[in-house]
DNA sequence: ACAAAAGTGTTGAGAGTACACCCATGC
DNA sequence: GCATGGGTGTACTCTCAACACTTTTGT
């Protein structure tokens, strides 16, 4: 494809690099974000934690390794992930040549089910606001997650994705507000989530602790995800 | 790092797939969007148009091995560019699992010094509104990178890297409108990209064709390149 | 009855949008 | 002097942001 490497040169004889996924892995636990991380035990890095991670097999796909990661640490599927960035600087890794796709997902921590200890591997959940100190590029990729979370909850519905099934509108403020680092105005608040049009009430209401009963909304599972940002042109 | 692939496992042993980087470079001729793509003279997709890339090094980062390719290419060096996306599906090139970083690249036309057939490989300028039939999944990639310049350009000045050093608001405008495919009320276009304070005026102005001399601008570099958008939440 | 959290409207400011005519030059 | 593209302002609408009190429940 270029002139030092024609294209009719079998691509399986070169120098290949090794490929991983990592997988950032939030959670909300006690109005705190949360990410997943794994201790390691061996060199390099020992004693240090890691973002979850593992090698690429042969024949799947970087979304299905991506998903394994995650099932494997937290026994969930089936939950919001996307591709976050890849990461490639050459000495990332000290022992070898190591390219990693990360992706991000968002784990209602009600639908975790390993916990920390259940696996070989000693895994903990930390704030993003209080990490430890970390393998690899590990802190830059948490940061650029953490961005483009916050990003993202600025013009997409993603938010809900962190909360059980059903949901108060002051959980689902108090996640955007945790998120964020930010208050928000209640009543500015209800009023968008409202117009966006991505919730209905279930009819259920909430009544554990103190206070009047709040209604349960749940995500309309027809909404469309992505809402419209407003544009710079016309 | 999971409970399959031990993370104290030499990753050097492993089946690795072979890792790439392809480069869509967008310029603007003839007010039209167009990318250069390269024709294929060995199998698979002989005869077919294919995205620029190359084999990543194992000692060069993935932004210089697409740079390179940039380069290797156009002969244009310092241009805005940005990874899009990894694709890694198996199969997507039928002889051997390849995973690609792909890159976009804005590059000013009259920038390109390797006109198409300087090269020994046949490459050649097409409309990103009219393409031919592409290699591998080329047509997805590109379908992605134009989606991602349309949404860059309504929160970012992005619009600038395909033009000259200077430039009037009307090509400014006319880029926008061929990138948008829609039409742009001037007066507006003119108040926003001002109001924007990225741009100053060089004093010069264009006498070309026909009609009043238009005001030369520049992109201020010391302009920051991301305009706030506005918030879905307070 | 009181503590605790849920729920609810209005107003002022700023940004977005639509829209039509005069200006400077070359031929 | 006319054809060609450059350049300019205003009024209306809509969204954003700030702000405080009433309602429902459990104890």
């Amino acid at each position: 494809m270029t002139a030092e490497i024609p294209e009719n040169y079998d691509p399986s004889h070169y120098d290949r690099p090794s490929v991983t996924v990592d997988v950032v892995i939030f959670s909300l636990v006690d109005d705190d974000l949360k990410v997943l991380l794994i201790k390691r035990k061996f060199a390099p890095f020992a004693g240090m934690w890691a973002i979850p991670g593992g090698f690429v097999r042969i024949d799947e796909s970087l979304e299905t390794a991506a998903a394994r990661e995650l099932a494997e640490e937290t026994g969930v599927t089936d939950v919001y992930m996307e591709q976050l960035y890849t990461f490639g600087t050459p000495g990332r890794d000290p022992r070898t040549r190591v390219i990693t796709i990360a992706y991000f997902a968002l784990v209602p921590y009600d639908a975790v089910r390993h916990q920390p200890g259940d696996d070989a591997a000693e895994t903990s959940w930390f704030s993003m606001f209080d990490l430890p100190a970390l393998a690899f590029d590990h802190r830059e990729i948490l940061a650029y997650a953490l961005t483009r979370l916050r990003y993202k909850l600025e013009y997409t519905a993603v938010g809900f994705q962190l909360l059980p099934d059903i949901f108060t509108l002051s959980e689902l403020q108090r996640a955007y507000e945790t998120i964020l680092s930010e208050k928000l105005d209640k009543r500015n608040f209800r009023r968008k989530i409202l117009a966006a049009e991505v919730l209905e009430e279930t009819g259920k209401k909430k009544r554990d602790g103190e206070g009047r009963p709040a209604k349960l909304y749940a995500y309309r599972a027809d909404a469309v995800a992505e809402v419209k940002t407003r544009r710079l042109f016309p």
